[in-house]
Order: structure tokens, then C-alpha cells, then sequence
DNA sequence: GATGAAACAATTTAGTT
DNA sequence: AACTAAATTGTTTCATC
């Protein structure tokens, strides 16, 4: 069928929480958080980065300190057929956009973007979105404020 | 006027990529990269911490494994004036609101949400969200397939 | 601000249970 | 899978430039 289940038990979940809100907390730690060895805890959290729980340890950076005021969602539709997602593999391709989702409805992509600003929006959407094919229509919605961002999961106790 | 302008230098820049990255990647080998001694990327770091410039440490967690499989963007219309964003603020404390943007257009907050499923989100809404005031209306959107999802911001050069 | 050196602490490997 | 112990490597402080 699909891959092999991932079961994880209290302790590796309790890894990922200590991880999900500091990923630089060292391993010795999360051995006394949860008492337990840090070689083991070097062994569990190997694991869990080769299983693919673990996806990426990165650094959140403030937008405004790097010159990327605009956030901007836009929803597209795409003349592709259903089970082909070309369309939305090149817009994943373009570093200015954050996330490409497939929604349900329409033959819609839900695309989150962030530039500088308004102007560099407008240059990537003629510069570069103008040149993947099957994108219909376009409709931009630009975040006036941002009042929580965050990828935080809520992980469960067991 | 607004808080004090943040200044990044070239070095800040390239240790923000680095982290942007890996958030696990050592000050040694920061320091390596950057032909600098460890010492003096420890006192850097602790400055762009110190200024929000770095905002959090987090391991990105595969929603999945954690049995978070459904993901939806509800906008809402709100009653309240411009200015307050009470409505906003309760949002944000719900776990499992990822994100809560103020748009553009109407009175409307975007709001990103993660649950298990489909009924999991349904609680959330007959019981948490009914109890904020001044929502007037919600408009649902799930799902399908996440193409890409990351927080990656495009670090200048210079 | 950056450096180098010293003291302290964490990581990682290997052997054992 | 986990533990301990030892060797290696990284962190952190501080005096100096």
C-alpha cells in the first residue's frame, strides 16, 4: 500500500516537542528532560530524521529584518486535469513562494507568497508565474497584518 | 517613530542562511564557513536573538507522523471596527490556528488550521470557535495536497 | 567587534547488557 | 533499545588587540 506506518511512543514525542519549540536544545538536555542517556537520545532522534518525521531543523527569521514586507495569498486556476500537478511543481520551484496547496472545489492552488513589496510582486507575477502554463486566472489577496505565523503542531501525549 | 532599524552586515546575512537551513549546524562550523573564530559567531548569534531578527528554533515535524492530516484556510468576516483585532488575538491562542492574517478587501481575517480530520475540525469549530465574538460568517477550504510548505525567506546577498 | 586560549560541556563511538 | 565510559569536538568566558 503506501510506506510503512511511523509509530512513535511517548518518547519520541516528547523529543519532538522539545525540538518543535527549541531546536537548538541539545541532546544532553532532552536526555535530562526526560531522563534518560544522551546516546540514546542521539539514536531516537536519528531515527526519527531518517523516517521523515523530522523534515528540516530551521532558524525563524523575522520577514521585516530581511526586506520582505509583502505577504500575499493568491488562488489560481489551473486548466491542467485532475492528478497532474505541473502547474504546481514550477510555482514550488520560485523561492518567493512558501507554500503551494491544492484545494478543494475549484481546479484551484491556494499559493502563499512573501517579496519585498508591492512592486516586486507585481515584477515576480509578470516575470516569472507568466511563464508556467495552465494558469487560467489569478486572484491576489495582500496581508494588511499578521497576527500569528507559526508551523508549531500540537503533538499529541500518546 | 518605530523601533530602531536593524542593520545586518554581510556576516549576519550569511549566518542567517546557514541557520535559516540548519538550525543544528554548530558555531564551529558556522564559523569555518564564514572564515571567522567560533567565539565571535556566538556573540553575533546572541545579538540577532536579542533583536528578533532570529525569532525561534524550530524542527519542522512531518504533520502526518503526529496524526495532524487535515489542513484547511477559513476566512472570516468580523464585526469589529478597525483597529481592535480582539477577534484576531483569540485565534491566535487556538493551538491549532497555525496563522492569522488581517486581509485586504473586506473585514477579513485568513486563518490557517491544522486537525486530524475532517470531524476533528468540525469540534474545533462547533466548540471553540463559535465562542469568539463578532464572527460573522466562515468560509471553509480544504486541502487536497500540499505541494510545498516551508517558511524559507530569500536571505540578500547583501 | 574580533581573536586565541583555557575551562567546561556536549557529542559520538564502542562495548555491554 | 538503552546504558556507561572514553575520546573527540563544540561552547563559552575572558584577557587582549
Amino acid at each position: 500500500m503506501n510506506g510503512t506506518e511511523i509509530i512513535l511512543d511517548k518518547t519520541d514525542l516528547g523529543i519532538l516537542r522539545l525540538m518543535q519549540g527549541n531546536a537548538r536544545i541539545t541532546n544532553a538536555d532532552i536526555a535530562r528532560e526526560l531522563e534518560m542517556a544522551p546516546s540514546a537520545v542521539l539514536e531516537r532522534v536519528k531515527k526519527l530524521e531518517q523516517k521523515q518525521v523530522i523534515l528540516q531543523y530551521t532558524a525563524r527569521i523575522n520577514p521585516v529584518a530581511v526586506n520582505q514586507k509583502l505577504l500575499a495569498f493568491i488562488s489560481m486556476k489551473s486548466s491542467e486535469g485532475m492528478g497532474s500537478n505541473n502547474t504546481a511543481k514550477e510555482l514550488a520551484k520560485i523561492p518567493e513562494v512558501q507554500e503551494v496547496h491544492h484545494i478543494a472545489g475549484e481546479d484551484c492552488y491556494l499559493v502563499k507568497v512573501r517579496t519585498a513589496d508591492s512592486a516586486s510582486l507585481m515584477n515576480l507575477m509578470r516575470n516569472t508565474f507568466s511563464h508556467i502554463p495552465n494558469i487560467l486566472s489569478t486572484r491576489t489577496t495582500i496581508v494588511l497584518e499578521t497576527v500569528k505565523e507559526e508551523q508549531q503542531l500540537v503533538i499529541p501525549e500518546k
